[in-house]
DNA sequence: GTATAAATACTCGGATATTGCGTGTCCGAGTATGAAGGG
DNA sequence: CCCTTCATACTCGGACACGCAATATCCGAGTATTTATAC
């Protein structure tokens, strides 16, 4: 079970445009550039980002995106989910029905499976963890611990 | 994000296992057929279970698999971990070192990084609540909500 | 009748194809910018 | 000098390839059973 990658990129990208003041667009070009990343590519979670209404894009040759909202506002579950989808990780196909389960009778599946209900237990454990941090939490633990990198980062994009 | 279909398929076979009695081994032919799956693909996660120690295969014409400890001793948490590996979800590449970051001292990037440490703290309350229930757990839930679903396993494995 | 030995059927185990999704790339639609030209 | 118009460069946005891992399958190694045979 691995996550995609574009997670990790889309919330350094958010970080980055909150470092960035937010006040004008940025285009994928800089960000990719930011970080070494194929532009093209990290165009489409950007695009993922901007449908699931986190960030708004700007056409045009100033173009680019912004934030839609202060990072206090946007937990890691709202960008793992633009990324990812809202899909479960676990999906029960209830196989219990099947093979010696169609013999008995259909009211006995009436009750939600058990090892589902089990993943799903923990998926929500994992989902409210994500939910209970916001962007801004993240990034003031970034902050915390290497004070300089707002500055470097503004630094660079300013020549860049 | 998505988990192998072979977590729902393995927890299914370790708790039909119980209700057989764990007394003689069971034959991948009949866990498949009691479920519809595909025995030879079924076989490969059973593998799995047998490496991480949670079952234990005999080979020759009465053999099969078999639990290798009692449910209480098994939890969600070592299923899941014998198919999916023991990997996290989210793998930090540590692109806050690239482009921008690449013009920054090294010392600044002692500290892990903080979209890392977010996501490792929700996976990590995902990975307790799987260690927490064991499979007994669930076998109990399961009887708890179908009191029958033993005897009727029993019953159709005793005939085919 | 009993013991021995060979044949047999059935099981696991790993090596080998195939499919689907994440990854990566490309080109077109649209817009703000800036230049050019006329008033 | 200022306003209008047009060309332009740059941006997003969705459509189009590629690669790897999950999925699925097959065949060989090994063992307990069964059967046949000799004593």
């Amino acid at each position: 079970m691995r996550m995609s990658e574009g997670v990790e990129w889309a919330m350094h990208c958010c970080l980055t445009l909150a470092w960035l003041g937010n006040e004008v667009p940025v285009s994928t070009a800089k960000l990719a550039a930011g970080f070494e990343l194929p532009s093209a590519y990290l165009n489409k979670q950007l695009q993922a980002l901007a449908k699931a209404g986190i960030m708004t894009s700007t056409p045009g040759v100033r173009g680019g995106f912004r934030l839609a909202r202060p990072l206090e506002e946007i937990t890691v579950m709202d960008v793992v989910t633009a990324i990812e989808g809202s899909g479960e990780a676990f999906q029960c196909t209830e196989i219990r029905r099947r093979g010696a389960g169609a013999e008995r009778p259909e009211w006995q599946f009436r009750t939600p499976c058990a090892v589902s209900t089990a993943m799903r237990k923990a998926e929500m454990a994992w989902r409210r963890a994500l939910a209970a941090q916001t962007l801004a939490d993240v990034q003031a633990a970034a902050d915390r611990r290497a004070p300089q990198a707002g500055e470097a980062i503004r630094r660079w994009y300013a020549q860049n």
